[in-house]
DNA sequence: ATTGAGACCTGTCGGC
DNA sequence: TGCCGACAGGTCTCAA
């Protein structure tokens, strides 16, 4: 969508997880996305007024885009339940962003604002990058007496793991997600093995993830090996476990007891 | 400063 | 069938 511009701008609330920002519709129309970047979970679309428009889909949030012959003066595009924006673009393009639990976030952003933004400016590597590695991930759990868990989902340490790939990449790399995040690396920050395993099955089950999700089918069909798999064989070869489910910082964890130490 | 718990919302699913 | 609680892939805030 590069290189179109808002035609016009619908807004059907107020707010989402947090009010739009003051003259959203105005500040954006007649805008054109010169540039559309992904980091962390957060999409940014950069504008010709050189603003930035942030967005956050939060758990429930997506986007639908309508093409111009899809649509017709007989029958334009109506908002659904839930659409609580809709971009109209000059490439004829209608753009839904649809978002039952609004966890969502929409806002805009000049230059000086990005750059010093609270939590962008303080997001951890990219987990597919080369500066994501070892040592990285041991400088930052360095001293800390939170989780292994915990510590991942943190978006300071390593940006854009949620839940599920957390819990995954633990179970890769045969460390339990009660362990202090600390153990990981000796007292002045270099990597110990465990961290090197991490890292790696972070890339990993990142990388697979990645691959299926340009498989439609495989996409939806496709399950995790012990996210959501409560008392099922645990699927490390060789290991013969049960996979359990636990609740940490309110949320689920599962894991194996027997080969995630 | 760091950490863990609770809050924010609506939808869906399983059990009674 | 309908009702009810538990739970959902994410942050943010607050209190210790």
């Amino acid at each position: 969508m590069t290189n179109a511009a808002f035609d016009a701008v619908e807004l059907h609330r107020r707010d989402l997880r947090r009010p739009f920002p003051r003259r959203f519709r105005a500040r954006l129309t007649g805008q054109t996305v010169l540039t559309l970047a992904r980091r962390a979970k957060y999409l940014l679309a950069g504008l010709s007024s050189s603003e930035t428009l942030l967005m956050h889909l939060g758990m429930s949030g997506s986007f639908s885009v309508e093409s111009q012959d899809a649509l017709s003066a007989a029958a334009p595009f109506e908002a659904g339940l839930h659409d609580h924006v809709v971009f109209h673009m000059s490439s004829g393009a209608t753009i839904a962003y649809n978002d039952p639990r609004r966890f969502g976030v929409m806002d805009l952003l000049t230059a000086a604002e990005l750059a010093t933004h609270p939590v962008l400016s303080k997001l951890g590597p990219e987990p597919l990058s080369p500066a994501f590695d070892a040592l990285a991930l041991a400088r930052a759990c360095k001293g800390k007496t939170t989780s292994l868990k915990a510590a991942l989902l943190d978006q300071r340490v390593v940006a854009g793991l949620g839940n599920i790939y957390v819990v995954e990449a633990l179970h890769r790399a045969g460390l339990s997600p009660q362990r202090r995040a600390s153990t990981i690396a000796t007292p002045s920050g270099l990597p110990r093995d465990a961290a090197g395993r991490l890292a790696a099955a972070i890339k990993r089950v990142l990388e697979e993830a990645v691959a299926r999700s340009l498989d439609a089918d495989a996409y939806r069909s496709s399950r995790f090996r012990v996210y959501d798999r409560e008392g099922e064989r645990c699927p490390r070869s060789g290991c013969s476990g049960v996979v359990r489910r636990r609740a940490q910082g309110g949320r689920s964890t599962f894991y194996c007891p027997a080969c995630q130490v």
